[in-house]
This record gives C-alpha cells, sequence and structure tokens, in this order.
DNA sequence: CGCAAAGTTGAGCGTCCTCAAGCAGCGTGG
DNA sequence: CCACGCTGCTTGAGGACGCTCAACTTTGCG
C-alpha cells in the first residue's frame, strides 16, 4: 500500500518500466499456447488490405504474428480516426466484444501475418488453460492502458511534442519485440500520421522537419518514410522539455 | 459479411442503435450475479474519496453499484488527465491486470456505492458461470470502445461540439440506467470537464455560455452546476452542424 | 459577514489550420 | 529514354480557434 501523502508525479515515476524481453516472451508465450491448443488460421495480408470492418459480425479475435495494422473508428457521420496502432503480439477485435460488431476497421499497413481465432473456441480452450485466459485478459488490458496513454498525450502535448512522442513510442514497440529499433520505417502517410495524432499533415511535416533540424532524428534515404532516431532517450527528454519548459536549468 | 463497396460513413451509420433499457438488465444481471457467486466487499465513498491510486498493487476489481467517479491518468513528469468517466454498473480497474499495478486514479465525484472483488476470487466464479465471464469481457470491450469514441471526439471536433457531445454522452449515460436525464448535475468542476475534454476551463465556461444562448441547454438553477438538456437530440443535431458546415440545406 | 473557491467575460496573442505553390518519387506509355 | 501524370511531401503566408492573463461576479462555507 502506498502512502496517500506522495505527489501525483512521485506516485506515477515510481511505477516500474517494463522489463526488457519480457514483452518478446510473453508474444512467444501467447503464440505458443495458441498454435498448441486452439484451432488458428493463418492469413497473409498486403498494405491497406481489411482484417475486419466496422459493422460486421462480431465472432472471430486476431493476433498479429508480424507485420503493421491500424485501427480506425469511423463515427455514423463519416468522421474517421485512427485510434492505434499495434505490432507483433497485440491482438486485434476486443471492439467487438460487448456488441457482438467489430466497432473499428483494422486494417493492415504493411505485409504481415495474422492468426484468427473464433472467440467461442478460444474461451473454451481458456477453461482448459488458464494461462491464456491470464495473457487475453492482459491483453485488453493494455489496450485499456494504451488508449488512456493516447489520450494524455492528446490532451497535454505540443503537436511537436506529439510526434515526437509518436516516434519514441513507435521505435520503443520495436525495441520491446527485439526488432530493429534505431531505424523504423514509418508505414503511414502524413496525413494517417496526422488523424492519429490529431493534426493536419503539415503540421505533422513541420513537426518532422524541425526533429531534424534539431538533430533528434535524421531522413537516411532519399525517401521520407525511413525515420533513424540516434538517441530515444532524446526524443523523450524532448517530450519533457516542452511539457516543463521552465526549470531544468542545471542537469 | 457486407459488401466492401459501402463507403465509410454508410457502415458506420449501420450500426444498431443500443436497445432501451438493455444496459439496465445488464447492469441488473451483473450486480445479481456478483452477489450470489462472489465475495464482494460494499463499500460507500463521498466526494473525492479515492477507489484506488496509480502505482498500487492490483488484485481487485470494483463495480459502481451508484454513484459517479472519474479516472485520472498521470504521466511520469506530474502531467494529469481525466481520461474517463465512471456510472453505475461500470467496472474499475482493469487497467491493473496487465501490469499487476494500478495504471490511474480513480476518484468519486460524489457519494456512491462501490462493490469490490478480489480479482482471482472473480476469475474462480467466472470458471463456474460462464456467463459471469461474458459480462467481464464486455465490459472490458465496451471500455476500449469508449476511450476509442473520447479520441475520436478529441480529434474531430471543435471545443464547443466536445462540450455538447459530453452532454450529451452525460444524458445518454443516465437515460440508459433509467435516470433522469433531462437534467443533470454536472459533478465537476470546469477545471476537470476542461481537462477531460483537452481544453481550459475558460473556454469550456464559453462554449457553455453559447450553448445557453442558442436554447441547447439552460441552467434551472442559480447554482451552474445543474444543466437542463431539453432536447437530447437537439445536442447531437449540434454536433453533426458543426462536423459539416456544408450541406443539409434540405434534409 | 467575510473569505476562498468556482465561474464568467473580455482583450491580446500564439499555435495550429487553411490555402496555395512547388518539389520529389514513381509507374505508365509514347 | 524521357515526357507525363499522380500521389505524397515540404514550405510559406494569412487567418482562426482556443489559450493566457486579468478583472470581476457568484457561490458556498466557516
Amino acid at each position: 500500500m502506498m502512502t496517500t501523502t506522495a505527489t501525483a508525479a512521485a506516485r506515477a515515476a515510481s511505477r516500474p518500466p517494463v522489463a526488457q524481453h519480457a514483452v518478446a516472451e510473453r508474444i512467444a508465450d501467447t503464440l505458443r499456447l495458441l498454435q498448441d491448443h486452439v484451432v488458428i488460421s493463418r492469413r497473409i495480408v498486403h498494405a491497406g488490405d481489411s482484417i475486419y470492418q466496422a459493422g460486421e459480425a462480431f465472432d472471430t479475435l486476431h493476433v498479429i504474428n508480424s507485420g503493421f495494422f491500424k485501427t480506425i473508428n469511423l463515427a455514423a457521420d463519416g468522421r474517421e480516426q485512427v485510434v492505434g496502432l499495434h505490432f507483433k503480439g497485440d491482438w486485434l477485435g476486443f471492439d467487438g466484444i460487448a456488441s457482438g460488431h467489430y466497432g473499428c476497421d483494422a486494417v493492415a499497413l504493411d505485409t504481415g501475418e495474422v492468426w484468427t481465432v473464433r472467440y467461442d473456441a478460444l474461451l473454451a480452450a481458456c477453461a482448459r488453460h488458464v494461462s491464456l485466459l491470464g495473457l487475453l485478459h492482459s491483453a485488453m488490458s493494455r489496450e485499456i492502458t494504451r488508449d488512456r496513454d493516447s489520450l494524455l498525450s492528446l490532451c497535454t502535448l505540443s503537436a511537436d511534442a506529439r510526434v515526437a512522442e509518436f516516434l519514441r513510442y513507435w521505435a520503443d514497440a520495436m525495441a520491446q519485440r527485439g526488432l530493429r529499433h534505431d531505424q523504423i520505417t514509418l508505414r503511414m502517410t502524413r496525413a494517417e500520421i496526422g488523424n492519429y495524432l490529431g493534426m493536419t499533415l503539415e503540421t505533422v511535416s513541420r513537426a518532422l522537419s524541425r526533429l531534424s533540424r534539431e538533430q533528434l532524428i535524421a531522413f537516411p534515404e532519399r525517401g521520407r518514410r525511413d525515420v533513424s532516431i540516434p538517441d530515444v532517450q532524446a526524443l523523450g527528454a524532448y517530450v519533457q522539455r516542452s511539457v516543463a519548459p521552465a526549470s531544468t536549468t542545471l542537469q
């Protein structure tokens, strides 16, 4: 039990960081358990392919074996919003459980492989293997936490900091999965990134230019889809700095 | 399976609305199942009381029997963000499952009653009563959907529309639970509302004034915490109008 | 009654959006 | 091979929405 007198910041800072490689192990466990105990159907997808669409009847969940995916929320009036990015080991389709219909579109950003399991079959397998249920709940929990972190960034950060945070998040996701993270390939256009971050494509472009000017990122190839990140921690520090422009005179 | 040629807007609009009273029944089922099959501890809380705090070890989930609650996300640097509002029947604490520590603060906005269950005891009960597991998953799924809808509103709506949407959402939540919804009592300060909606308290105040001037809401009492909403649908229409200022000349 | 907290309203300003022009990469076809 | 068009990206100029700062009013509570 914590002391209730600790400041909010102190309490927040005391949260332990995710152990290195813990994520990779969890993903390996998930894939192995699914493979061994549930009927899965594998599918290769390419950029632009949709895994499911909003409104379709829900009866399957999906786990990303490889590739990059986005989820898009649709409002009744046609507003579209990229609400999530998903990498290897992430689950897709939780939003369909409650209503029986998927609530958003899931679209591949690149070539990848998706494993699909029937929800009822998965539940049956969970009844026999409790650790599978634990993984399922953890994945849903993480999704909730992630969405809330997005809300936090969206509400409290400037446009430039949001772009920096976006890059840091992507690099982090790569690092946790043991993939290359000093140079990442954005699988999204400026318009998609802007939509995801709540800004226009021009603002994304300007923010990237500024980050590049400040040496926090670089564009190694001629195409501007590849971004090299010499120092991920420096990106994080940039975000912190833009939150608290005062203080930090020393250090 | 839907046709893939339907426009995004058409697909989004085709989602069926939630049946009246379905929510109330689901909540009653949840409370009854918990009462009958799990050891619950009841607790009366008052405005400002915290149910749990970020960083505390997670081992219990909480269900709201009555009252109003907010969840607050904390960044390591002290940024605070109201990320969710919660009403009767909602669950609290899902964000703790994955990491074993709660990821945010849950705070009562008013007097209410919270039922607390141990997570391991709940899982054991779910094993015996599958419908309880279904309710649990539905609640988590709804949480994910809700967070994404917040992201959508935050990114695509103007400040005035966001406030209107906020009121509409609150009234909707009341109506679904069979509570009074033509007049709601905001249990939050302008600052809290602004934090939740990603704007300053002044902007909230101005937006409310404008909505009042346009007769979409009214302040019946001398205190400005109570808001009467003569026509909830008109609020929704206001949001739509601000999304598409052109068109809709006829209808 | 008096004080503190909450809310309203105005003026000025800054960030980000809108509109616009130009450039770069890339596949197609003459 | 290069013109051509298309899509995506960059950069600039001007404007609007919402933030900051400030003054004042209202409400709640001892």
